[in-house]
DNA sequence: GAGCGATGTGAGAGGCTCATACATTGAATG
DNA sequence: CATTCAATGTATGAGCCTCTCACATCGCTC
């Protein structure tokens, strides 16, 4: 009682659960997901090896639970993003810079959020995922011209393009991620301006 | 001598470094490369669990020869698609869709290849994909019409587009890989071409 | 204030990676 | 041929990880 700092001085810990979510978004931004282990935050939460697994059935659960968290930052980002911002079109090509800012600031989160092969295919992050995309589709109606198809053909190509440019960046290929990440996120949105340019042509001619 | 048949009689494997990366490929397509252990190559290869690593010093250099295997495969199948194709504009976008097959086609072998997160930044495989880019460049140049950061933009965007549609593929937005996959695969090739088309655009204006 | 359900502990089974010492073999050499 | 050697495979084991199960402890309810 009276858990003068954290509280870990008493047997239960109070909140386990999000202290876990807190460290496993840490270990997994040093390490990596492949270097993650249910025992090191274990270990960094001052509990015992089995403790997690009262709250989470598996490794894969827990990190689906820090990818929930991540998808509400990214989320977050991005709608502080285009608070201000009013053309339907840049409103799109913003989403692009948003998701690369947020692939260099997440790092290990954004890989736990989008890496194919990730057992991240918890239905509760699926969801989350497509809540996200469908926070553009209003503006995308507007850029095609209410029409459906176009629409979402649109969106897929933009989120196709934004989490190609965050992985290209991760990987290495513009060099130091943290360096080129401000750099490479105007060149997605330039990118994703051109595509929306180039899609509205289509849609037109189409 | 005389290895009858497949050659595991005898104490010396023949070529196990071969046959490893031949399981490696199938045990990744399966359980994907989390799921994928040394181990259980080892067992498939007939051959105590030890034995891989006389020839790869850790799981990681398996994974990565594996990789460099698919990244042949991924070439072979865009050189094919490309050959009888003259505009550089669709030898560009034809690109898009290779890629995307490639995914489906190889599942784990493409999450090998792309996804960020699995250790596969081994020099032999950077530079493998480096090439498979650099075969595009020349198409690139002539549609900017000689422009190099131009073409180098445009090739990062290309590229960055049909990763993402890859993954999402594979992430199963569009519901089951095998069964999308044709589609998908001609859908990126589209908006490879609006990229491709706005690109110019932006290029000519800019 | 007694009991109960939730939460944490400790020990352990089984699997994996990788190191090290030893066995086997094909090929080169005398 | 017989020998030797480097390459290749085996056996064993240390250390880590995931996940389970019986047991301890705590906060809340009645």
């Amino acid at each position: 009682m009276a858990p003068s700092c954290k509280g870990r001085a008493t047997y239960h810990h109070g909140d386990l659960a999000a202290a876990l979510v807190r460290v496993t978004l840490e270990i997994v931004d040093e390490v990596g997901v492949r270097g993650f282990s249910v025992a090191e935050a274990a270990r960094r939460t001052r509990v015992s090896p089995g403790a997690p697994y009262r709250h989470f059935a598996d490794r894969d659960a827990l990190l689906a639970a820090a990818a929930l968290e991540v998808s509400r930052r990214l989320r977050a980002l991005y709608l502080e993003a285009v608070a201000t911002v009013e053309s339907p079109q840049e409103r799109l090509a913003t989403m692009a810079g948003s998701v690369v800012r947020a692939a260099a600031r997440f790092r290990g989160g954004y890989e736990l959020l989008y890496a194919p092969g990730v057992r991240t295919a918890h239905p509760d992050v699926v969801t989350a995922k497509r809540e996200f995309v469908d926070l553009l589709l209003p503006s995308a109606f507007e850029v095609v011209s209410e029409e459906h198809g176009a629409a979402v053909a649109l969106l897929e190509a933009l989120q196709a393009l934004a989490r190609g440019y965050a992985t290209l960046l991760l990987d290495g290929v513009f060099g130091d991620p943290d360096e080129v990440a401000e750099d490479v996120a105007a060149r997605a949105t330039r990118s994703a301006r051109a595509l929306v340019a180039g899609s509205s042509v289509t849609s037109a001619d189409d």
